[in-house]
DNA sequence: ACCAAGTATATGAGAGTTCAAGTAAATTGA
DNA sequence: TCAATTTACTTGAACTCTCATATACTTGGT
C-alpha cells in the first residue's frame, strides 16, 4: 500500500536532508566556537532582545524562539547561570515567569551577531541566486504554514 | 562592517529555520513513536540496507548516513545492543570495522519504512507543487555541493 | 465558596550529540 | 628499519533535548 519515493523524490529528499543538516551544523559550529552557545540559545536571546523592554513570558518566548516549553526552561536555567537572563515572577498571573535579558546577555548577543550573520550568508544566501532565495522563501513559508501547530 | 540581513532576508531565514525544524521534528516524532528510533539511527540502517551484503566500513557508513564518526560509533554501539547491527573486524586493514545489518535489523527497518515514507510525504512532498519540489531539489543540491566536505 | 479541570512552568531521568583525548594499526620517509 | 605521522575508530565527559511527571496557580461550573 505504501507509495514509495520514486528516484527523483529520493534525490530531492536526500538533498534536502543533506543541505539542511549542513547548514545547521555550520551554524552550530560557528556559534559554539565563537560565542560558546548553541543555536537554540542564540534564538532565545535574539527573541528576547527584540521584545519590548527585553522581557517576555516564558510561553511566548518558547513560541518565538521555536522551542518547546521544556527545552526553554532548561535553556533559560543555563542562561541564568551565566547571568545573561533573569526570571521575574509575573504579577497578574502568579503561575507565570517573565524572562528578562540582562545587560550582560545583550552584550553577549551583540558580540555574537556579526559572526553569526556572516555564517548565515556563507552557508545559505551567498550560494543561491536571488531567484532561488525567493523560491526558497515561498517553499519554506508553505511548509511552515502547513505544519505549524 | 557587518552586512545585516534586510527584511526580506530575515523573513526567508526565519521561514527556513521554522520549516526545516518542523520537518525534522515531525520525522523524529514519528520514528520515535512508531519505531522507537531517532532519525539518525534510521539513516544508518537505511544506508546499511542498501550496501552490498548489507555491510559497510564504519567510515564510509558515516559519510553515507551523514553522521560524524563519533556519533556513528555511539549509535552503532546502541544498535548492536538491540541486535540490529553487528561489527566485524576488517581483514585487510585491521584498524577498520565493518558494520553489518542483521536480519533483525533488516526486519526493523522494513517495519519502520512505510510509516516514515508516509511522514516524509505528509510533511514535505504533499504540501508542495511539483515546480516547488523541483526548485527545492536544485536549491538543496547547490547548498549541499557548496558546503559538503 | 468549592472542586474539578485546565494552564504555566519546572524538574528529573534517559538518551543522543559533541568535543577532546585515547588506542591501535598503517604509511611515510630518512 | 624504525621513528614520526596519519588514518580508523572508540571512549568518556559534558551538555542539550525529549518525555513524563510534578507543582502551583487559575478558571469555570455548581
Amino acid at each position: 500500500m505504501t507509495r514509495w519515493l520514486d528516484a527523483d523524490e529520493q534525490r530531492t529528499w536526500r538533498n534536502f536532508l543533506s543541505a539542511t543538516q549542513l547548514v545547521n551544523e555550520a551554524l552550530d559550529r560557528q556559534l559554539q566556537r565563537d560565542a560558546a552557545m548553541p543555536h537554540a540559545y542564540y534564538m532565545i536571546l535574539v527573541a528576547l532582545s527584540e521584545a519590548p523592554e527585553r522581557r517576555m513570558r516564558m510561553s511566548e518566548l518558547a513560541a518565538r524562539a521555536q522551542s518547546s516549553q521544556s527545552r526553554l526552561s532548561h535553556a533559560v536555567a543555563r542562561l541564568e547561570e551565566r547571568g545573561w537572563v533573569r526570571r521575574d515572577r509575573c504579577p497578574e498571573d502568579r503561575r507565570g515567569n517573565i524572562a528578562v535579558l540582562t545587560d550582560d546577555g545583550f552584550a553577549a548577543i551583540a558580540a555574537a551577531a556579526p559572526g553569526h550573520v556572516a555564517e548565515v550568508r556563507r552557508s545559505l544566501f551567498d550560494v543561491l541566486t536571488p531567484d532561488q532565495v525567493r523560491a526558497l522563501d515561498e517553499i519554506c513559508a508553505t511548509v511552515r504554514n502547513t505544519l505549524e501547530r
